[in-house]
DNA sequence: ACAACGAACGTTATATCATATCAACCCCAC
DNA sequence: GTGGGGTTGATATGATATAACGTTCGTTGT
């Protein structure tokens, strides 16, 4: 089931919602969402694509928030580690979350056409995943599971 | 259900069978395995682990066989185009496929332990990732499935 | 035979993605 | 006010990947 899937909504309910959302948590968890990370969340939120952590430095350093790869990636890493972003490997890119504060095993789904990348809870295949590798007695600790294809607008366009 | 899994085996046989398989192939599909192509083909199957492309072109190097980046990763761009062997996201490197001819959709067990990767077939990962993306009328085209976590040999030595 | 062509390879240069390292700063507990 | 942890600034470098163009070689049509 979808989060947000590629229906049309209110985006700025999106982007209130993610940050009020990453606000709450670090208050609670002690974590420190400064003006960088904070302005790097917003990036991300302001599409519902994959960013690359150049495409974010580029934009940080023209509001003079740092100019130096080293700063794009550290407010990155802070996001996927807790949880308000995640890395899409097949892109070596960076999405925000758009159900933070839940536990979940994400899946990615990136259209080809557009670069739209809608994030799915995906229970089923990462329970199949976990299955035929518990199978195997491999334990998995972390995984991505990413499809690239047409989302619905492109496959319309297309016909 | 994996093929080669963790298990011990004679490993001389999957190199050989995965050899003559490509041979076969490009025989009857009118592929080229050129001596670039073949030689990256067995350095990928020396071992059940993901080769980076510097890796390879390193071993390619010190064999006169091509001493440039695009040469080795044209070889393996051939072989990935042509199912003999997939690249693992994650990794950002290699790994030879141990199902040549069969149209598959490879999920991967990266060991974090000792570097083992491990190709399953994953059918229920990669039905129930189509299943969620056809509810939301994504057209998957390609995936990538691939865990990291413990294999078990690497499991048992931890515990 | 030989020109035209396509596929593979060689080579140079460059683009893109990512991290190691060390210094400066700031907050806050003690 | 001193020490320690966490964040940022800055320099340098490492790692991964591709663009562009020329050369070689085998095939094919004439």
């Amino acid at each position: 089931m979808a989060i947000m899937g590629f229906a049309r909504h209110d985006h700025r309910v999106c982007i209130d919602t993610a940050l009020r959302r990453a606000e709450d948590r670090c208050c609670d968890e002690g974590l420190q969402l400064t003006p960088v990370r904070r302005r790097v969340l917003e990036i991300l939120l302001a599409e519902h694509r994959a960013w690359g952590a150049y495409e974010v430095l580029d934009r940080l350093r023209a509001e003079g928030l740092g100019s130096q790869p080293p700063v794009a990636y550290r407010a990155l890493d802070f996001l996927v580690a807790n949880g308000f972003a995640h890395r899409i490997e097949r892109l070596n890119a960076f999405v925000a979350c758009v159900v933070p504060g839940e536990r979940h095993a994400p899946c990615f789904l990136i259209c080809r056409g557009c670069s739209a990348v809608a994030e799915t809870l995906g229970q089923r295949a990462s329970q199949a995943l976990r299955d035929s590798a518990g199978e195997l007695g491999f334990e998995v600790e972390q995984f991505a599971i990413e499809a690239e294809g047409l989302c619905p607008s492109c496959v319309e366009s297309a016909a």
